[in-house]
DNA sequence: TCTGGGGTCCTTGTGCGA
DNA sequence: TCTGTCGCACAAGGACCC
């Protein structure tokens, strides 16, 4: 232990099971049954599962057919992103009562470093206990919350605090599991050593033929062998940590460094066209959310996942930063035009980093292998585009897009989670109608 | 069983200028 | 003039997280 550590009071809270929770709220007659949120479609995967889901062995992650062949009589739910996002919110504003150090790490938990706070509210496991208690009070919400003096071991004292499924049985988990100082080793070397942030199934195999299984082993085993055997980096990270050592501060302003969507289809695609038209609904899709972070990205990077789920993914670096979707389709088609797509595409993803202040548009020059001689000149794309902006803002996400985008008559955009978990089964109708006007 | 979408971080290889 | 090398930026892929 290091003297930093041993004076912070770090919390882990996890919600549990957040998104089927969320979903008993406005389903209560589904409480006790076996319920699983997540992708509805053939290449849908599980989001989250009831506890009563996972004695069956369904599991978060899981793609949803296996998960139907587990629990044939599970009650499955397509998932709604906005709520969980609302709901996410009603969730942080009670951890911002007690601390101004708040992490979120996903919709569903955060990091919170309440070592200043132990005056006003007493220490970390009452203010745990605290938390636990406004969240199931006020929110119908259960969570489970970890305390200890870092955020590796507060982390891994939350999954302690949780409930377990079982196959015959759930056994409540105590809600609040506490890390004491000084006790850190005792508590840690009796833990799996895949239970570790940062250990993989690779990295697990590599560690199992080291002989590691424990955490205690991984504080044992020769360093030039760890190193050897996965790295110097992540083999100085793991020791560390299999010690109890983590200085990483809790970071409430994280700031994001890179933006994208992908998208996988219900069927694969094979045409040129096909793909280019994706291309730019997904390009529509990262520029709209650039121009809400007020940020411009001089990478993009473009993803191509094949049938065979072989993934490869091409990149290019502008000189600017980039923010309208004409100028990322014009950097990624030469990418995608270089890719063989007579395998078949099942996933294409676009993403934009080395994020920065949006810089001034791509010159005609720039983009003139993409646009045709008719094209409207670069001033005229950013006054369109900011009117399309205004036109979203006041109208919804689908009441204008890219021509390219129409399909059937209605337009198709990107609207991050809204696909969060696969594709649908078959068209998805609230793609066109459920924010228009 | 057949594998989503949003990310972060790390490693390796390569090209280029000093 | 040629060659080696160092640092840097970039590209691509992989592992991991929720």
């Amino acid at each position: 232990m290091n003297v930093r550590d041993s004076r912070r009071t770090i919390l882990h809270a996890d919600m549990d099971a957040f998104f089927v929770s969320v979903e008993l709220r406005r389903r209560p007659e589904l409480v006790g049954q076996p319920v699983v949120v997540g992708g509805t479609g053939a290449r849908g995967v599980v989001a989250a599962a009831s506890y009563e889901a996972r004695r069956y062995g369904v599991r978060s992650a899981m793609p949803s057919s296996v998960a139907r062949r587990r629990c044939p009589h599970a009650v499955f739910l397509p998932g709604d992103h906005g709520l969980y996002a609302k709901v996410s919110r009603d969730v942080r504003e009670i951890f911002d009562r007690y601390t101004p150090i708040v992490e979120p790490l996903s919709l569903d938990e955060a990091f919170l470093d309440v070592t200043g706070a132990a005056t006003l509210f007493g220490d970390g496991a009452a203010i745990a206990l605290a938390i636990r208690d406004a969240v199931r009070d006020e929110l119908a919400l259960g969570c489970s919350v970890g305390v200890a003096p870092n955020k590796f071991l507060a982390k891994l004292a939350s999954v302690d605090a949780k409930p377990v499924a079982h196959a015959d049985r759930i056994e409540p988990g105590p809600g609040v599991v506490v890390v004491e100082p000084g006790r850190e080793q005792e508590f840690l070397d009796r833990l799996a050593v895949q239970r570790m942030w940062g250990v993989g199934p690779v990295t697990l195999d590599k560690l199992h033929r080291l002989g590691v299984t424990r955490v205690r082993d991984l504080r044992q085993v020769d360093h030039g062998l760890l190193a050897a055997a996965i790295g110097p980096s992540q083999a100085r990270h793991l020791a560390a940590l299999s010690r109890g050592h983590d200085d990483r501060a809790v970071e409430p302003d994280r700031v994001a460094k890179s933006i994208g969507h992908e998208e996988t289809f219900p069927t694969d695609k094979f045409t040129d066209a096909e793909l280019q038209r994706e291309l730019v609904r997904l390009a529509d899709g990262v520029a709209t959310r650039l121009r809400q972070a007020e940020l411009g990205a001089r990478t993009i990077t473009l993803k191509v996942r094949f049938a065979g789920f072989h993934t490869i993914t091409r990149s290019a670096t502008s000189n600017d930063a980039l923010h309208l979707a004409t100028d990322l389709v014009a950097v990624a088609a030469p990418l995608l035009r270089s890719v063989d797509a007579t395998p078949g595409v099942r996933l294409l993803g676009l993403s934009g980093s080395n994020l920065g202040p949006p810089a001034r548009q791509l010159s005609f020059d720039d983009v003139g292998d993409v646009k045709g001689a008719n094209s409207p000149r670069p001033a005229d794309w950013e006054s369109a585009t900011e009117a399309m902006d205004a036109i979203r803002d006041r109208f919804g996400t689908a009441a204008i897009g890219p021509a390219s985008a129409l399909e059937g008559g209605r337009i198709r955009v990107v609207r991050p989670g809204a696909q969060q978990w696969g594709p649908d089964q078959g068209p998805a109708p609230e793609d066109s109608s459920d924010d228009q006007p």
